[in-house]
DNA sequence: CTGTTAGCGCTTTCAC
DNA sequence: GTGAAAGCGCTAACAG
């Protein structure tokens, strides 16, 4: 246990640590840097004190003397619950932790506000750089950070009216794979079932559903598709509606993995046959006992690429300013159960 | 769009927008904190300069001459993957971000040696507190950090060796009620399934499952006893072996969602009915088509109620000192499906 | 109403 | 080897 500090609120400095050595606040300095130009005898006397006093170093007045950024990399996301974002933050915090960084997190709770009230806070922070997931149109508090000299990276939606790095997942790729598989089973009357079209994400991935089934000559009944859901209670309801249409679609497209579980669970209920892709994996996929396929991909991944992204433009900015980078991961579908093709009894269990 | 900073990388000082507007430093500092010692004419030139240059104030700067902390809050987890700790997190930093701090997250990957550098740089960034859930046993740069003036607080798992404020789940009482049910149902070969001794809650949880069943004269099998899983695939390997036993338990008791969630896959494959209950509630527990009883609590609450406690000593440290405050969460018996008594067939759905 | 001085805790530069 | 001075960006405290 080390000695209290003399007043308790008041924590020791490096002169503090200096005077009860008998030496100069720079020597200390020296001694906490490793730099060689000091005696043996000295390094002993001044660590002694700096152990006596329990001095810590001050890492907010070095940082501002050195000048360079605060060591902090601010990271935006809209639902930190979701572990699609807790996975993100876990691979942007490993990526840019192994460097020295810590990761402050923002959570906007779908808020553009919140989203630029936040961004401006860790602009005013001197964060080295910001990883986002925006929240919804209007970027132009990002543009601004952008300008300021924060390197912005932007994860899962592409920046928009301003240039940055950003790591997108392969939305409408994967949306004609989800759709192919759909198609392929033999189902025509497909619904889709995703959140507002102010989700960058969900644009993309209706885009996809419409455009495999207008190649596959399947015109979309309108009354099947749902762009609106964001939670699990949302979508349930809104597949309910859809399976008590007159003519139910036979099988939906979820954009996302809420919208897949609300499904899930209105099907479950109705008791009826519909056949279900959706996006993203989740646990307990395999487990629910309906043939379920889901494009999967690694959210993890998202966060490290971003996090290397913006390590790259923080460590490199004397490479010159390159043009912003993209980066897109790919999906992979996951069949799980034994999937069937449209019926009155339909494929399930 | 601003106009450029003058030079890039280099950003626009209090003196800049000075300089540019032709006042003093003060006077912009002044406009800024909204001091109204400042003339109407002067405060729009302030302005239109500070738009003019896009200056930001520094808030790293501020806080240093201030005194007072960063205005972080630092939160170290073993593992924000896990939904737990990611809601933990959300309420810890809802609560604290209303009173216009932020949150620094840690992820020690349950690491004793993660979490004593985390800290240790958490302090040297002057956070004005830590919440952490302890990872392991040794505690003493917990207890250094708050003997150095940063409060901590401990969620989850107590203090060890220090006092500091807690906030805890109800491990024992919700143990005791999960293992009372199932004797209820007249099971009596009861297995437990948790994480290793090191986790304070996995003790405090197998404590109480030995109590109950030593309530109500039954003896532990130690063979049905597993503590080590900290995944599901660890959990169901080892929920695997039990079943596997000459005389199987016919019940289980699992220690956390992970363990419960393994355990749940063991028993599917074996296609065995046995009964299950667990801790901690999770999504699609009601999906699963077995019957399952969970001890549910709420961890946003424990974040929440974990940055109550952190505030309350940032905010009164002028009350003095009072002693260390422990606050415990409830847990409540949540069933999903109907539970059958013990039986060759089981209650298998 | 506005400006000057001094200094938060640290470190670079230049002396000794 | 060691120290003195100056300053990072900002703001109390005291002038004027």
């Amino acid at each position: 246990m080390p000695e209290t500090a003399n007043s308790p609120g008041t924590r020791p400095t490096l002169r503090d640590v200096a005077r009860h050595a008998g030496v100069s606040a720079m020597t200390v300095t020296r001694v906490l840097r490793d730099d060689d130009r000091v005696s043996a005898a000295t390094r002993e006397r001044v660590l002694a004190s700096v152990a006596a006093l329990g001095y810590r170093p001050n890492t907010v007045a070095r940082s501002l003397r050195l000048g360079h950024g605060s060591g902090l990399v601010g990271l935006v996301v809209t639902n930190l619950a979701n572990p699609f974002y807790s996975r993100l933050a876990l691979g942007v915090d490993g990526v840019v932790g192994a460097h020295g960084l810590k990761t402050v997190i923002g959570n906007t709770r779908q808020s553009v506000e919140n989203e630029r009230d936040l961004v401006a806070d860790l602009v005013a922070r001197r964060v080295d750089g910001i990883v986002v997931v925006p929240a919804g149109g209007d970027q132009r508090h990002l543009a601004q950070a952008a300008a300021q000299g924060v390197p912005v990276v932007c994860a899962s939606r592409p920046p928009m009216g301003f240039a940055a790095d950003h790591v997108l997942v392969d939305d409408h790729g994967g949306a004609v794979e989800a759709t192919e598989r759909l198609l392929a089973l033999g189902h025509r009357a497909v619904g889709y079932l995703g959140p507002p079209a102010s989700v960058h994400t969900s644009v993309e991935r209706l885009r996809g559903y419409r455009e495999t089934l207008a190649a596959a000559g399947v015109t979309v009944d309108e009354r099947y598709v749902r762009q609106g859901p964001v939670d699990v209670a949302g979508a349930e309801e809104a597949a309910g509606e859809l399976l008590a249409l007159p003519e139910p679609p036979t099988a939906l497209f979820c954009s996302n993995n809420r919208n897949t579980i609300g499904a899930f669970r209105a099907v479950r209920r109705a008791g009826r046959g519909v056949a279900l892709a959706g996006f993203d994996d989740f646990e307990l996929a395999d487990m629910l006992g309906l043939p379920l396929s889901v494009q999967s991909y690694d959210s993890d991944e998202l966060g490290r690429e971003a996090g290397r992204l913006l390590l790259d433009r923080l460590r490199g900015p004397a490479t010159g300013a390159p043009g912003p980078r993209r980066v897109v991961l790919p999906t992979r579908a996951i069949q799980y159960g034994e999937p069937g093709p449209p019926g009155p009894a339909g494929p399930a269990g």
